[in-house]
DNA sequence: AATCGCTGAATGAATCATCATTCATTACCC
DNA sequence: GGGTAATGAATGATGATTCATTCAGCGATT
């Protein structure tokens, strides 16, 4: 009984139904999770949430997990995508990272609700985090740790630390970044912190 | 039915009960919610697990939650506790944050169910992260924050960084080592992190 | 152009399983 | 015996998921 848009049916030439409606759950999962997390959250307020029934969302989704899924999922392969992309035109692994770090604050500090998601409910079960792992994470974590190598057989970077525990200690400082953003209180810019961040992971703090 | 411990019955003049089952059940719980997440953890598991009835755990707990509450509350006690004991006998700002950085990798680098517990399940829920914020984990990232500034002060290191941000930075750092290591199917030590970690935090990345 | 099926999307009330929590009863200790 | 601790079966809520039913668009038919 809702607003009852007339949508304008989006059918394939087969059948299968496509985005649209698809895309208003992950949304409106998107906020309500960032609300309530995902245990508390139920169906029917994703489902209110986009304006449609609570069955609509079966539909589209076999069950509220997959939704979770579904958010991250889509999330992290265009955040991905778009890293690989904009670094590949970028001819120094300091600059290179640089961008990543960049992008990685820019993304999730313009999209709050997003972000607490990925920050907080992400992190909300080791089963997910596990699955995390093997997927978008350890390949964003496989990136970064490549920059660092190329940075120090260019001579760039210092060459007695493994690159893989130098890429988690920079991920970790940017991610700490994006938490304590989205439980504070005050409401700033994530982005510039990058550039923070990268003082001291490249000079250290030693004066 | 169990196995019916003649438990000497802690029982203060009053007639509060006292540790011992309460003990077991935190015990329990961290294990229980480390294995599969908090809201995934029936009581009725908690309480097999420690050996008793379901009912029981209502004794020494108003709910779940505060089982769960109890469980983060008494090791953030402890751990700054001992935080700052050790802290206090040492001079320098850069070996206080040297010990800081170790404690923090030894303690839960020495009991994994903890471990889980707090990088996992601490951040299933905004909600908690907020009570988390305001209560423990601000005053540890204070502790960081102060010595950042003693150093700062002293001279030791560079002034063009907000304490409260090279703070984080460190922490965030720190974290992530903790959250892989957590995730990592290998099996390493955990504390010898910390030198790594410190090699960059003081001196930076550059060649 | 009005009517008539037809098809697949959408609905939302009903189902069914799952637990947290309670509490009447029992066991234990002084 | 009296009081406290412990028990664990019963309760009651909750909420994910299902599914019988309705609805909307649309080509065909008259």
């Amino acid at each position: 009984m809702k607003t009852s848009v007339k949508q304008g049916q989006n059918l394939k030439s087969n059948g299968a139904v496509v985005p649209d409606k698809r895309e208003a759950i992950l949304r409106s999962a998107i906020k309500v999770f960032a609300q309530k997390g995902y245990f508390n959250s139920k169906v029917a307020d994703i489902a209110g949430e986009a304006g449609i029934a609570d069955g609509t969302v079966y539909l589209y989704f076999k069950s509220k997990e997959e939704i979770l899924h579904s958010v991250f999922d889509r999330a992290m392969e265009e955040f991905i995508a778009e890293g690989r992309r904009e670094i590949a035109k970028i001819e120094s692994a300091e600059n290179r990272l640089r961008k990543i770090a960049e992008l990685h604050l820019e993304r999730l500090g313009s999209d709050r609700d997003l972000a607490i998601v990925f920050q907080v409910e992400l992190r909300g079960s080791t089963k997910f985090m596990e699955e995390f792992s093997g997927g978008g994470f350890a390949e964003y974590l496989e990136i970064i740790r490549q920059t660092i190598e190329d940075g120090q057989k260019d001579g760039t970077f210092r060459k007695d630390l493994k690159p893989i525990t130098v890429a988690k200690i920079l991920y970790g400082a940017l991610d700490e970044m994006v938490t304590n953003w989205i439980l504070s209180k005050r409401e700033y810019p994530l982005a510039p912190m990058a550039n923070e961040v990268l003082k001291i992971f490249f000079g250290g703090v030693f004066k």
